[in-house]
DNA sequence: GATGAATGAGAATTCATTCAT
DNA sequence: GATGAATGAATTCTCATTCAT
């Protein structure tokens, strides 16, 4: 029996394709043993347990992700160039890598409860440049959450129509179009009260 | 040996809320006895198997959901209108049964495969909306399955929030700013091309 | 709902017949319910357990059709004759009720081992005439054990390939070819020691 | 926790044990696992379901011991000698392993069901015997499925008889005595009609 | 007599994990 | 690093039986 190189690499790549696949639960060890072609015993010499290769996949590739999302959204000077920004981020993120995208922002399996409260989240990276655009003025007055919830509701539900087919092909292209109805939504002024 | 009266109505409200709380996959049978305070086989009494009752869960209500929701859309002459009645019947729905609403509309569990192609849901009937608006040049023209996205995304993220508190309160009183915020977001002019 | 009558004669008709068709442990007390079309509750008006409802359908009808055989060999003045009866009774008993010559001759689930030791039976009526026969110097020295083996076997096997359909129709016809072969096996010259 | 070799054999043989003594209903993996001696998940390693473990049990050995019926008649010129051969055979099997030939001719346990309709049995042995010395001359004109019958049922008989102690010892003694008898029996003139 | 709800024991099977080799 | 056998707990579901109504 051969022993291919990069087993826990392999063990990675099939394991995040069954999560995002099945589901978390609904993924056994064996499952993945057998996508990687190894016994279930050769997965624990590479992570402790189960929850431990869950927890890595994650937290890896989630703080990562917010990372380079703050980092475009550092280098723009306007909120509506950064909102922009992380638009396309997030669309090129989905088109590079449609496996960890959605297993970060859709599967999750209860991941965000684990990360430590000052971590950095792409929701917080979001949330922080609409709560600081409508400091400075450039978005209207409104609970910064809500704002938040829209920009998140639009990119996500865009790819979630993707992912199955009812929104075509991959979302770069959608981008630029999708960034401004996000603008056109959180620019909107507030309800009179 | 209690034997009181409901148990299936109980069954199935301690099922849903487990369902919510846990996922399907993660509530055992027993977990929702003990809730219910039976034992599992009487479970069985009243539904031939957990997925059978995971998708009557479903099934009932769902269907139901999706036919308010057209019976709102239809009372109203204009696509603005729809969309506004169609927004205020989500968080009607959502203040009036969150854990039914997070069960249709998040958790799901595969159940939407089982759907006859033909039967309604909540997405076609804010689909067939944003059709029908397009065709009569109510909304700009554009992929109507996108605008549908941006509907669903802006309501439902809306509501993930609710859930975990970063959105307070009950959604109702949010209904006609989150209405507003779709119209500005679907009326917005095509990208020329 | 209805409650026809003779629901006693009812359980035992279709519970003989679902032993016969699946087997005792393979036939759950819902099957028989269900078969009668009443609850598995009812079925416990009239027999006290399952096994009892078993015991019963065997015990009854076992000793009845023993002592029938004994009465058709009683008759008949020579071995060969006695015989020729007992082959015609099984045949008789075999087309007129194969549900029931099933149950008792090849189902059988372990009631034999619960017969008092000095109950009449098939195979001992059987035993009975080819041991006085042998006594009586009409069939030659040999085991009678044996000797009825070869009878039964001759029987019973010819009944079940009647069952699975390898011999045609009714057994009746067959009884006196059957028989003869019966007879010339049993009348076999013993080994030369 | 003792990992002593042979798991698998053992199973196999404490499995075919409790089958025959019990039924393969009433035996549950639990008895077969304590049996061997290990817990109910091990058997799963060997096996994938009980019902692949009853249909390995059967399958293997039950083409095998119809090949080797067909070897020891095809050995044989004449009809009257491959019956003979056939019965020792028969016998032989009884003597050597009294458990594997009870499970293959009398537990079965549905599994002739399953093979396939070209697939060589011990009854498709003997009945192209039968036929072939129909045919040939060497036996009267007869159904050559009633004289199967009456072979089997002579042989099987003999061997139940054997098995409840009624009919003492190894069979391989009786085997000439029992052909002899199987011999007059389907060497009996037809029936004028 | 019958229903319908319930029990409690046990069935087959799965699964994360361990460990000697 | 990897295998392969094993564990032990849990899971879904079945079943004979009971009993208030």
């Amino acid at each position: 029996m051969p022993r291919s190189p990069d087993t826990r690499q392999r063990i990675e790549t099939e394991a995040l394709r069954l999560f995002v696949e099945r589901g978390v639960t609904e993924t056994s060890m064996r499952d993945i043993a057998q996508a990687v072609g190894v016994t279930e015993g050769a997965l624990y010499r590479h992570h402790a347990a189960k929850e431990a290769l869950v927890a890595k996949l994650f937290a890896e590739s989630y703080a990562r992700f917010a990372a380079e999302l703050d980092k475009m959204q550092a280098q723009q000077p306007t909120a509506r160039q950064k909102l922009r920004a992380m638009v396309a981020g997030f669309c090129r993120f989905f088109d590079t890598d449609q496996v960890l995208f959605r297993f970060l922002l859709f599967v999750q399996h209860g991941q965000l409860d684990k990360i430590a409260d000052d971590a950095p989240t792409p929701v917080k990276v979001v949330r922080a440049v609409v709560a600081q655009a409508i400091e400075r003025g450039e978005l209207p007055c409104r609970d910064p959450d809500l704002a938040t919830a829209w920009v998140m509701g639009l990119v996500l539900q865009t790819a979630t129509f993707a992912v199955y087919g009812r929104v075509a092909g991959p979302l770069a292209p959608l981008a630029h179009e999708l960034a401004e109805a996000i603008w056109r939504a959180v620019t909107m002024p507030p309800a009179p009260r």
